[in-house]
DNA sequence: GCGCCCATGTAACTAGTTACATGATTCA
DNA sequence: TGAATCATGTAACTAGTTACATGGGCGC
């Protein structure tokens, strides 16, 4: 079983919304997405250049006068099939790995302060992430501009998602760190 | 900042539990923390070597008669000292990315129908994962070979993030299925 | 004058995955 | 008979990361 090359279809996602240059997909994507998906930029022109090259995209060249020039990508059909198709599959699990949890499973060997001292961190974190998605949600459904958007009940319920992952943490962190303060007594 | 080798870490902390062969940690690590941290025995038995060549653990050839031989590993002062400095080390965050999410988030290309399926398929993995949380619970509570174990409450807590987690996620699931259920009509 | 933003790109790297191999024993 | 478990290992691979480079424009 050969591995997927993700990057490609979250690049062909985003040309499906509009045409843009790698650039403009970074950018989308630490916008929208970031919190469940990363590209870089050392991965992101590499795979641009593939999926032009297999005729997934079509490159026109964006002239900036002083500005440097922008390499706009156009999804083509056949591009758009393949995206398609990818979608349609069933979801490909693969193990996930959480540092802080290995951590805390090792936690006897360090001290208590020091465990609490990482949840609360992580909890803070949560609490930062939950604002910023009742922000984007507040813009989404407020802005014209994405109000429109071909699939806002979708991108509301991938930030749903986000929302409900981080409230479980914060409360999982809360839990753990009272856990911890009576050990401690 | 070069990328950390985790497996090796995770590989003490095992060796802290108790000495053990690069077997005996592969069903531990599957039988304990599966749920968010995976090693594979191709990564497993060359770390394990470089670990006894750096002076991180001993190696003790076990005769197994018929059986294979079993090499234990058993840590040294050294290598604990390492994952002691490890587990006090502010935890390092990296990005994760959730197929799912991206599938969902360019549902509005394929069919609700299909973006359900989908949903349907993760609340059940999570309600089985649940299930299991609140078994393995249940023999760490009551089976004295675990019961006794020095960070039972470490684990305890670690169980408890399974927990909330796959909560979180059957309801996120639910949630989100109303809501495509809706648009369809 | 400093640093950030725009915009694209390359080279070097590596941790981890997959697939394969061996061979005895136990269980259905 | 055949599959599963025990037990260790190697070779080939690769997707993605990091670090670096370029250079003009813009704001403070």
């Amino acid at each position: 079983m050969p591995r997927i090359k993700k990057t490609k279809y979250a690049v062909l996602g985003m040309l499906s919304i509009k045409p843009m240059s790698g650039y403009d997909i970074k950018q989308y994507i630490d916008f929208s997405i970031s919190y469940f998906w990363n590209e870089n930029y050392g991965n992101l022109y590499p795979v641009l250049r593939q999926i032009e090259k297999d005729g997934l995209a079509d490159k026109q060249v964006e002239q900036g006068d002083g500005k440097p020039n922008r390499n706009i990508y156009y999804i083509t059909e056949k591009g758009k099939k393949e995206l398609l198709e990818w979608l349609m599959e069933p979801v490909n699990r693969q193990p996930h790995r959480i540092e802080l949890l290995l951590k805390l499973f090792f936690g006897h060997e360090i001290s208590a302060e020091n465990c609490i001292q990482k949840l609360q961190e992580e909890k803070e974190i949560h609490e930062g992430l939950l604002r910023e998605y009742e922000n984007v949600e507040k813009v989404l459904k407020s802005e014209k501009k994405y109000s429109s958007h071909e699939g806002l009940e979708f991108w509301l319920i991938t930030l749903s998602y986000g929302k409900h992952d981080s409230k479980a943490k914060i409360a999982w962190c809360e839990e753990s760190i009272k856990k911890l303060e009576k050990m401690k007594k």
